[in-house]
DNA sequence: CTTTGCGCTAACAAAATTGTTAGTCTAATC
DNA sequence: GATTAGACTAACAATTTTGTTAGCGCAAAG
């Protein structure tokens, strides 16, 4: 045994977790390393010890959150057996759910990674090819949908921009969005709860035929 | 005249148009007063020496952006004499180029703003008014038009978050959506001017009856 | 022609932040 | 029991960044 477990995890992990918490919350410029080392409950020297420099230990960070960024568009793909409707409907909803247990995230990729030139080349290395191969099954079949008149012949491409516009913006925003609409809902739950149907019947009527 | 007409404008001017620039590019924490003196052409000691500290010359530039989103706002409400359809189409192509020429409006607010207590409660001060007697004329003209059966009866505020997502996230998250596309478009242009009629179709068709 | 006020500069001071180093403690290894 | 290696600490060093101050030059006012 010999180690305290008073705390849970062991040091560089701690650092890690607490180095997340910070970058995602102030962004590499506002984050600082005493800090991170405090909310690890380590001497700031440790940071060092580990990770050598704030940037690497940023670096660290940004590659975990960009890996990320496969998962949420893999877990958006829905059963390949469901019809159009429910598949799309079962993708909005996973993608909102995503988002909505990871909030920062898209601040974050849009503040820190895309400051970064570096950072955007390796999104364009490896985003495209999946988004590519996503996008290429989902158009023929709602090509092939659009060719019986079961649905309208709509762009994937855009379908896509429109779904993720539409489950991002209102978490990065929220204050703005939740505080202008004022008392209108008992919570930000209830907001949500209505804000993933109201997508979900969004993206949907785009499809319908009229 | 003495002074020296090489520089386009008086030194505070300068001043604050290098701080915009510098702060809506890399926010607060990334920001260095010695950069915006320097691209304002003058010894960092006289941003001191207008606005005492990097904080106050902060605030003076949150305040006119703050301000901008009150524009963002009214320049997007149309002619009130035109038919629903129409006016609906007007403000959310008008909102569409107002944050086209604002493109890192939308960033900057989300991050510095909402990063900070003291202004969302000045933003939650004032935007709901604004927006709420822009909702309940918008709510009152789709129900008139709903009742007439010429509409869906849709949820004014939902439709409003469904504007500023379709028009907002492309711009923010931009070189990941233009990315990700691929080779779709022959440049960024043409994808904007897409996605522009893209959204507006979007949000008119959730207003039609089928 | 002296004074006053203002824009301005250069040099300096203070604070905050990152990074280093010498050395301690502990546990395993020879 | 001496040796080694790795986790760790405290103190310090270096750098960056913000903020200050003393004073110059010039134009307008008295």
């Amino acid at each position: 045994m010999g180690k305290e477990y008073s705390q849970s995890q062991d040091t560089e992990t701690r650092i890690l977790r607490a180095a997340e918490r910070e970058f995602l919350e102030k962004g590499f410029a506002g984050a600082r390393t005493a800090s991170i080392a405090e909310a690890a409950g380590v001497t700031h020297a440790m940071l060092h010890y580990y990770f050598r420099t704030k940037d690497k230990l940023f670096e660290r960070i940004v590659s975990e959150k960009i890996n990320m960024l496969g998962d949420i568009i893999l877990s958006a793909i829905g059963d390949d057996n469901l019809p159009l409707e429910e598949r799309i409907r079962q993708s909005v909803e996973r993608h909102f759910d995503f988002i909505s247990s990871n909030r920062d995230l898209p601040r974050f990729i849009v503040n820190e990674v895309l400051a970064r030139p570096e950072h955007v080349d390796i999104m364009k290395r490896n985003i495209p090819a999946i988004v590519s191969s996503l996008l290429s099954n989902l158009q023929r079949e709602i090509d092939e949908y659009a060719a019986r008149g079961l649905c309208q012949r709509v762009d994937a491409r855009m379908l896509l921009v429109d779904i993720v516009s539409l489950n991002v913006f209102p978490f990065m925003a929220a204050p703005i969005v939740y505080g202008a609409l004022g008392d209108a809902y008992k919570d930000y739950d209830e907001f949500l709860a209505i804000r993933k149907k109201e997508n979900v019947e969004t993206i949907l009527r785009k499809l319908k035929i009229h």
